[in-house]
DNA sequence: CAACGGATCAGCT
DNA sequence: GCTGATCCGTTGG
């Protein structure tokens, strides 16, 4: 997986995230995500260390999570070395494994709604501040898996921020139904192909 | 559909 | 106090 924040973005792009719950597998694959590398103001890292966003500064691929408005918890990953605050945030995962698990924790049946958005996506699988800041690749609980790349890639602005608003950060699958905020999917109308492996 | 408010936690001014 | 990388139920056009 890439070291920089913004290709390691589009490389999770395809991935599945996996969690097991009592033997289980509760599984999605990861269809839009958002970048916040280093130096970026609307980063929880932008000012340094913090109690909250510590482990954004923890080495690249452990889990960052975050209570938002209360009521919420975000997964991020972080992305760059030790000491450098940057990660990739989860925005949309399409559900794979352990679908009925999910949707009685969602309270829907809608498959294009149980994990479309990053609080949805924590609710269907289960995902809270208790996984803040583990490793990734040593946990049999989380953990990621290789899945197939989207066969085109969009790109637009974040969502739900302020500052540097008009950033290109936020990549997402151009053909999957269960990416959210279809209002601003085409914001900034810019799309390309991956680049291509030889 | 769009717009609004409630739920409710933690960091920052 | 207020604001935020949110979601959901309700209201109104």
């Amino acid at each position: 997986m890439p070291r920089d924040t913004v290709a390691l973005s589009v490389a999770l792009l395809g991935q599945v995230i996996v969690h097991l719950h009592e033997g289980e597998r509760v599984s999605g694959r990861i269809v839009e995500v958002e970048a916040y590398p280093l130096n970026d103001p609307a980063s929880h890292a932008f000012r340094g260390v913090r109690p909250r966003c510590r482990s954004m500064f923890l080495p690249h691929w452990h889990a960052y999570v975050y209570r938002i408005y209360g009521t919420y918890t975000c997964l991020n990953i972080s992305s760059e070395v030790d000491g450098d605050g940057a990660a990739v945030l989860i925005r949309a995962i399409e559900p794979l494994e352990g679908i009925s698990l999910m949707q009685w924790r969602r309270k829907t049946d809608v498959l294009r709604n149980i994990a479309r958005g990053p609080g949805r996506l924590n609710i269907a699988l289960d995902i809270g501040m208790t996984h803040d800041g583990i490793d990734l690749d040593s946990s049999d609980e989380v953990f990621l898996e290789a899945g197939p790349a989207p066969e085109q890639i969009a790109v637009g602005s974040r969502i739900g921020i302020s500052s540097a608003a008009d950033a290109p950060l936020r990549f997402y699958d151009a053909a999957s139904p269960y990416v959210s905020g279809t209002k601003r999917l085409n914001a900034l109308g810019v799309s390309y192909r991956p680049q291509a492996c030889s």
